[in-house]
DNA sequence: AAAGCGGGGGC
DNA sequence: GCCCCAGCTTT
């Protein structure tokens, strides 16, 4: 017996979340960026950013056309920065066939868009009856099953499950809500921990929930240690108080995004005149800053130091020179805590920008470092 | 099949 | 501190 389509489609009539991309209705550009920002990250991590990206690039068009230090600007911060990438060339490649596809298939053929991204946007977009399969449909899915083969092995076995349930003509009437339902059930109902069944439409089919076990579902192969690594970056200031900011290679960790100049991250730590032959210019008076910036990455954790140093007036070299409170946007949190640190240490001629705090508050001073 | 790839919030 | 988040790409 599958569970009932029609008793989730009631639940959700009456507790769905209100979310603004919810209104985009049937406007596939706003929900493909939804999507794809929402990848590994929060609805309340993504909410104001997709708000911010739309009114800078209201049109796929607009986006495609715009230059890629512009997109690297408005993603920084979002993490992940290989989507913002295939975001550009995925808006170049509708501009270019004249829209969005409108099938499985063809979305699944354009960058960064995989089986989860083609299958949401089909069903959320074009109504398409396919269940794409993200962290909460898994946890539903090997919950009501009581599925205990762990994942990943267990995926296409859960896609199939739910891909069932849509074929109850209670979801076939209305695929996008079907499956917006299955989200908002795994992110408010049938939670990580503390799950709550009591209030869940489709607790009294649960085999998990029956058995007991339905809280420790789905069942994880365990994940591997990280690995400390530690760097060395180069804080250059000119007569300005400006800073040297370089864009990175365009793949790889942070790639092509801004960056502070450093030494490579490797898991011995840098005497300092080793790291020094990473310096934009080795003979300059640099001097390290007391303590260091950590940076929890997904697979190790970085600790970096900072040297900083004055540039004598009309210095040549490699990258570009921004003013504190700009290179603090347009930078990834790892790079920004370096600018954090220098702050707390006062060697920075204006302050980074930070959340706002109750009171007045002391301004740094401007000029000489003290 | 496994590894590389960010950052933030909840507990 | 650990876990998870509307995953994708490359090897």
């Amino acid at each position: 017996m599958l569970p009932s389509a029609s008793d989730l489609l009631a639940w959700y009539d009456r507790h769905r979340r209100r979310l603004p991309w919810r209104e985009a209705l049937r406007d596939p550009y706003r929900i493909w960026l939804s999507e794809v920002m929402l990848q590994q990250t929060t609805v309340a991590a993504v909410t104001p950013r997709w708000r911010r990206f739309l009114d800078r690039f209201p049109t796929v068009e607009g986006l495609a056309a715009a230059p890629w230090e512009a997109v690297a600007e408005e993603w920084a911060g979002l993490g992940y920065y290989a989507r913002a990438r295939n975001l550009h060339a995925c808006a170049q490649a509708v501009t270019a066939r004249g829209g969005f596809p409108d099938t499985v298939e063809g979305l699944r053929a354009l960058p960064g868009i995989g089986a989860y991204t083609a299958a949401a946007v089909a069903a959320i977009a074009f109504d398409r009856p396919v269940v794409p399969l993200d962290g909460n449909v898994e946890r539903v899915t090997s919950r009501v099953k009581a599925v205990e083969e762990p994942l990943p092995a267990a995926r296409p076995r859960l896609a199939a499950l739910a891909q069932g349930w849509m074929s109850q003509s209670a979801a076939q009437a209305r695929p996008a809500d079907f499956v917006q339902a299955l989200f908002d059930l795994g992110a408010t109902i049938c939670t990580p921990r503390n799950p709550a069944c009591a209030l869940c439409p489709w607790q009294a089919g649960c085999e998990g929930r029956k058995a007991g076990i339905a809280a420790s579902l789905p069942r994880k192969a365990p994940r591997a240690a990280r690995p400390t690594k530690f760097g060395v970056h180069f804080l250059l200031r000119d007569d300005e108080g400006r800073l040297l900011l370089r864009r990175r290679p365009p793949t790889g960790l942070l790639g092509g995004m801004l960056g502070l100049p450093g030494t490579p991250w490797r898991e011995e730590s840098w005497a300092e005149e080793e790291a020094l032959a990473f310096a934009p210019v080795a003979a300059l008076d640099w001097r390290p800053l007391p303590g260091e910036a950590k940076h929890g990455f997904t697979h190790f954790e970085l600790r970096m130091s900072l040297l900083t140093a004055t540039a004598p007036p009309a210095l040549r070299t490699e990258g570009e020179w921004w003013p504190p409170p700009a290179a603090a946007q347009a930078l990834p949190g790892a790079m920004r805590r370096l600018l954090t640190l220098a702050e707390g240490a006062g060697a920075m001629a204006s302050p980074v920008p930070r959340a706002p705090r109750p009171g007045p508050r002391k301004r740094t001073q401007t000029g000489r470092p003290a």
